[in-house]
DNA sequence: CCCATATGAGACATTGATGTCTCACTCGGC
DNA sequence: GCCGAGTGAGACATCAATGTCTCATATGGG
């Protein structure tokens, strides 16, 4: 008997594939019956509103085991450099994870997941600001791009693994040195 | 009485604001009748891919005026600089113009397009690859992902746009200095 | 002024997905 | 062996969007 969560992984990984698949076609993928499907999930909103809400306990949970609050709060470059490494990494296992979650057009019109998303990237701004003022970014640019850049360089990861030109291995150190260093000789 | 450039005009920018629009939806944002925009465009299909097909012209375009070949072929540091430049001004441009084209879903499916994606891509990495041997562009990264760190800051820039959080006056310079030299210090 | 063309309004059939419900089955524990 | 919870199969109503069609209108050129 296959558990809510067993579901949900299902689910997930196959809405990875196709973030527009039907009910039964996640029910399949899933390995049910659409019956039970709806039985879990009353309706496809639910579902998706819940992956978009593991995504953000992802993501927030990312953060706290990086620390970026004390990390920031330190002002020690050198553990405001750890921290960022540890957290970008992560955070590339996650966007390969939770892929579709990153672009899904229902999840960017779900009020409460948007103003979760907002203050989890408010918190990781901090985090950039931080390390601006600790000298371990550079400050001619606003904190709030640096956030976005990252962003953007996680979607970029997310392509390079499903189009296989980067083994999902050696994603996370070329994801941490471009958004450090640039592609710039 | 608007012409089919007024609609797919139209169109494109209501797109860019809700990608999932119905048919009625672009039809009242395009200021005419729902029966009038199928005669346009018979299937909401054929809209979206010539909305796709315009975004690849219109990288294309830039890919051509910017002389990407050329400049690759060259091997001239200095030119290749300036060209990489010059399109990567132009292509934050195209993002902002073209928005939802970068990550909609349905031209993800189609096979026409996503060839010719596939080979404007192709032809993008020849040139950073190019960049690399001329010592413009670090060495010791894949050209391909060079090719998909460029395409997620122009995610990163629409995002940053949408969120208002750069002015887009800024964007261009913001996107080319985190691309060339990164987020460090 | 008249006509041709394009349009708007709206009816209509179709489709695909959704969500609900029933019924029969099966498998595990008692 | 029996019971009950969970399941699958499938019927069913509903809904939103799509695509087609008709007809009345207006609008602009000749």
């Amino acid at each position: 008997m296959a558990t809510r969560d067993d579901v949900l992984g299902a689910a997930l990984r196959h809405l990875n594939t196709d973030a527009t698949a039907s009910m039964a076609a996640i029910a399949e993928a899933a390995g049910i019956s659409r019956a039970t499907l709806h039985r879990h999930f009353a309706k496809r909103e639910a579902l998706v509103r819940e992956l978009g809400e593991r995504s953000l306990d992802r993501w927030e949970r990312t953060q706290d085991e990086a620390g970026i609050d004390a990390a920031g709060a330190s002002g020690d470059a050198e553990r405001i450099r750890d921290c960022a490494t540890a957290m970008l990494t992560q955070l590339v296992a996650d966007a390969d994870e939770f892929g579709f979650t990153l672009v899904d057009e229902f999840l960017c019109t779900e009020p409460a997941l948007l103003e979760r998303t907002d203050r989890l990237f408010d918190r990781e701004v901090a985090f950039w600001a931080a390390a601006q003022d600790a000298g371990v970014l550079r400050r001619d640019v606003p904190a709030r791009w640096i956030g976005h850049a990252a962003y953007g360089l996680l979607v970029a990861s997310r392509d390079a693994i499903r189009s296989g030109d980067v083994a999902p291995r050696d994603l996370a150190p070329l994801v941490l040195s471009t958004f450090l260093d640039g592609a710039s000789a």
